[in-house]
DNA sequence: GTTCCGATGTACT
DNA sequence: GTACATCGGAACG
């Protein structure tokens, strides 16, 4: 792992969600640029670690670095980054790329979609990039995975989409401009 | 543009 | 049995 990312991952979940964004993310050449994240960790009710350590959420219990890739809804797939060495259980879920490598093979993947549809959101953007279980736990530094750190950036903050619990946490990240988030940024979010 | 609904793996009551 | 870190399509305006 690159010295710079191999640090960062080792901090606690939303620093990490918040300089991830900018960087780049591929699997065998294909993927973008972070542009939305969001951060758990196993004191939070909204996390799936939450409530300890299963079959399922294992790897977030495992190195940081790593991928956590879980199915949702029993259909979709979505990707997690573990980190913080200090508290188990705590990962970044990646919800958007603003696509730039391999566009051609996301929408063979997607079907005929718009550009800025092809990854806004997290099961979307599995699908573009080939994503599947089988790259659960798999190193994010190693091929298939591609992953580096950008400059850090200022980023727009909100609250998690989809949830039932810890809406009052703001640990959505996001770059509040781009117009491939999975949804828009309330205008005063900028931190 | 919006709302509603069905698909169904995994964890939990 | 219910809930869930989702998506795409149908129906509607």
């Amino acid at each position: 792992m690159a010295p710079d990312l191999a640090r960062v991952v080792k901090r606690s979940a939303p620093k990490v969600a918040a300089r991830l964004i900018g960087a780049s993310l591929r699997i065998n050449g294909v993927g973008g640029i972070i542009i939305e994240t969001e951060a758990y960790d196993a004191s939070d009710p909204a996390s799936h670690s939450f409530r300890g350590p299963t079959p399922r959420n294992a790897p977030m219990f495992g190195p940081v670095g790593r991928a956590y890739v879980y199915r949702i809804y029993g259909l979709h797939w979505c990707l997690n980054i573990v980190c913080d060495a200090l508290s188990p259980g705590s990962a970044v879920l990646i919800r958007a790329l603003e696509p730039v490598w391999g566009l051609d093979l996301m929408m063979a993947r997607r079907g005929a979609v718009r550009t800025r549809e092809l990854c806004a959101g997290p099961g979307r953007l599995c699908q573009a990039l080939g994503i599947t279980g089988a790259l659960n736990g798999q190193k994010l530094d190693t091929a298939p995975f591609a992953l580096q750190l950008a400059s850090p950036e200022v980023v727009s903050v909100g609250p998690r989409i989809g949830l039932r619990h810890g809406t009052d946490t703001l640990w959505r990240f996001g770059r509040g401009g781009s117009s491939g988030l999975s949804r828009p940024f309330s205008p005063a979010s900028v931190r």
